[in-house]
RNA sequence: GGGCCUGUAGCUCAGUCGGUAGAGCAUCGGCCUUUUAAGCCGUUGGUCGCGGGUUCGAGUCCCGCCGGGCCCA
């Protein structure tokens, strides 16, 4: 094709949009990339540059022109091309900015030649800017009738955006791979996805603020330790060149959090990333969001009460309810706050069933709280109720084992479990009532646990000793025993009031209150393997 | 770490017994000034995840590797 002639047949609205310098791709092959740049360069030539444009003013979002329709009303509004119909001298398009979508009817005769050529070089993807007044169509689609359109940006990408009836999405974008490695298609493409994402955001604002009502200071403390301590797990290694020194990235906000109550800061709290060195699953990432909170002078059952208050608190705020419907389908990625008939509804609007440990794992486990007193009669009943038991060196491993087997799952509703083996309890006080075990608390829902929590030792010498139990640990092989942090002693033996502690997982929260299957749903960025040829290094010019 | 499943066009997916790669949507062209999974006609698009092997011939069978999913430890 040679240049477009104006004599003889006359050329259509999409041809004449084409750059004069460039013929329009009629047998040529061009990649859809390169189409969208001719496009782009027309728009360019027509004195209209998208991404010249810094500013659009809106009166209405989507939403707010759908739920106060005034026909005839005048609007002005912005958002993204996610449907195109054209109609030779007129055409519709959907026009979503993220939370709804609205229909455009443009008309040739109403935009005039340079709006109509505007349109024709739009692409499902772009972002316009667009006035216009506000009518029904035929069909009864409420509509922005527009009079002038303004181009905001070009997508030079072929985005994966299903065609949509009565709500059901057509083709899309279904791959998790894909959704998980290139999120900001999935938040376009995927409205489900998209609304457990922003119920996540909201979480963890609802989270922050439940503090900060409750005069709890937010802290910030170090990622960089020497030691990672205040949980049991494998720390990332790293290099801090300016000391030569090796580090690692934290496992636990604990320590740092009680040295500063330590520092007569009676209620501090803190959200932030801890990273531990582990596999993936659809209940772990080796990077995820943890809120530990202490206050001085309060014990466990207060701490209970707090939690409580947190889930109710956070559950109305952000979907304006204490009950949350769980999909029992499996294939239910997400299932949201709408009423479901299948599946069971968690409750967070009363208190939670308060458990003890031993009785629970008696109750059904069938094993016996004098069973659990020496090693060998705890092993030969773990034996008994179908656990091997070889590996087992002490009574806490044993407790808990039982305690994932057959007590956890049958915490669907809010629980706590109060009362957790000493063992595996190095930061706890004992119990006064049985020196074998501590004032501890994880609260359980739907089969998880969900916190963690206890009265903090404050005895300087009863830390030390827990210490050196775990050094001890460490040296037969325990690799993810906690390490001895002398600075965090040294601030215990300044003196800690007693103290009321916990941590709660922020993205397993999340998980709860959306009832996503998987944290990755409601993870922005989760843990990927890179891939050898990857999407990583596909847009990258090749090295020479 | 073990078992099972999976990777094909930009997206969603077919591909039989081993015989030169298919559809829908999207793209591009034609018609259409209230359509809506718009429609009708035509068109373009592939290193079948990667590497070996068997075979006259491999998307398909075998081995290894890479990514993803589910279950188990």
């Amino acid at each position: 094709m040679g240049e477009i002639s104006t004599k003889g047949v006359e050329l259509s609205a999409r041809q004449e949009a084409w750059p004069s310098t460039m013929s329009a791709p009629m047998n040529e092959e061009l990649s859809l990339r390169d189409v969208r740049l001719q496009k782009l360069a027309r728009m360019r030539e027509l004195g209209h540059d998208p991404f010249k444009i810094e500013r659009f003013d809106r009166t209405h979002s989507a939403k707010q022109m759908l739920d106060g329709f005034e026909e005839g009303k005048q609007v002005s509004f912005a958002g993204r091309v996610v449907s195109f119909r054209l109609m030779g001298k007129a055409g519709f398009a959907h026009i979503s900015d993220g939370d709804d979508r609205i229909q455009g009817y443009f008309k040739k005769d109403d935009l005039g030649e340079l709006g109509w050529d505007l349109y024709n070089l739009l692409d499902v993807g772009d972002h316009i800017g667009v006035e216009g007044y506000l009518f029904v169509t035929k069909t009864g689609e409420k509509s922005i009738h527009i009079q002038n359109l303004v181009p905001l940006s070009k997508s030079l990408q072929n985005l994966p955006l299903g065609k949509e009836k009565d709500g059901h999405v057509f083709s899309g974008l279904a791959d998790v791979d894909l959704r998980y490695r290139h999120r900001h298609l999935d938040l376009i493409c995927n409205r489900e996805a998209r609304k457990a994402l922003i119920a996540r955001m909201k979480i963890t604002s609802a989270v922050r603020r439940f503090m900060d009502n409750r005069g709890y200071l937010e802290v910030e403390t170090p990622i960089l330790q020497l030691e990672a301590g205040g949980a049991a797990a494998t720390p990332f290694v790293t290099h801090y060149n300016a000391y030569d020194l090796d580090v690692k990235l934290r496992i636990s906000l604990e320590l740092y959090l009680k040295r500063i109550i330590c520092g007569d800061i009676p209620k501090v709290y803190e959200i932030g990333r801890v990273f531990r060195n582990e596999g993936v699953s659809n209940r772990h990432n080796p990077e995820f969001t943890l809120l530990e909170f202490y206050e001085a002078y309060i014990n466990l059952e207060e701490v209970m009460v707090i939690v409580e208050e947190m889930f109710k608190f956070v559950a109305l705020e952000v979907f304006g309810s204490t009950t949350v419907h769980i999909s029992t389908d499996p294939n239910t990625e997400v299932e949201q706050h709408e009423a479901s008939e299948t599946g069971p509804v968690l409750d967070f609007g009363n208190p939670w069933r308060r458990l003890d440990l031993l009785t629970a794992i008696e109750e059904l486990a069938g094993v016996s709280r004098d069973e659990l007193k020496d090693l060998e009669s705890a092993k030969t009943a773990m034996e008994r109720v179908g656990l091997p038991s070889a590996k087992e060196n002490n009574l806490g491993g044993i407790i808990e084992k039982l305690l994932e087997k057959f007590v956890e799952p049958t915490l669907i509703q809010p629980t706590f479990l109060i009362g957790y083996p000493i063992e595996t309890s190095p930061l706890a006080k004992k119990d006064p009532s049985n020196p074998r075990m501590t004032r501890r608390f994880e609260g359980y829902v739907r089969g998880r646990e969900i916190c963690n929590a206890f009265s903090e030792i404050n005895d300087p010498i009863d830390q030390r000793e827990r210490f050196m139990q775990q050094v001890a640990e460490r040296a037969k092989g325990d690799d993810e025993a906690h390490p001895l942090d002398e600075e965090f002693l040294y601030a215990l033996e300044g003196g800690m009031p007693p103290t009321g502690g916990c941590g709660i997982g922020i993205d397993r929260m999340a998980m709860l209150l959306t009832g996503a299957e998987h944290l990755r749903e409601v993870l922005l960025f989760p843990t990927m393997k890179p891939t050898r040829v990857g999407e990583s290094s596909k847009d990258e010019a090749p090295a020479e």
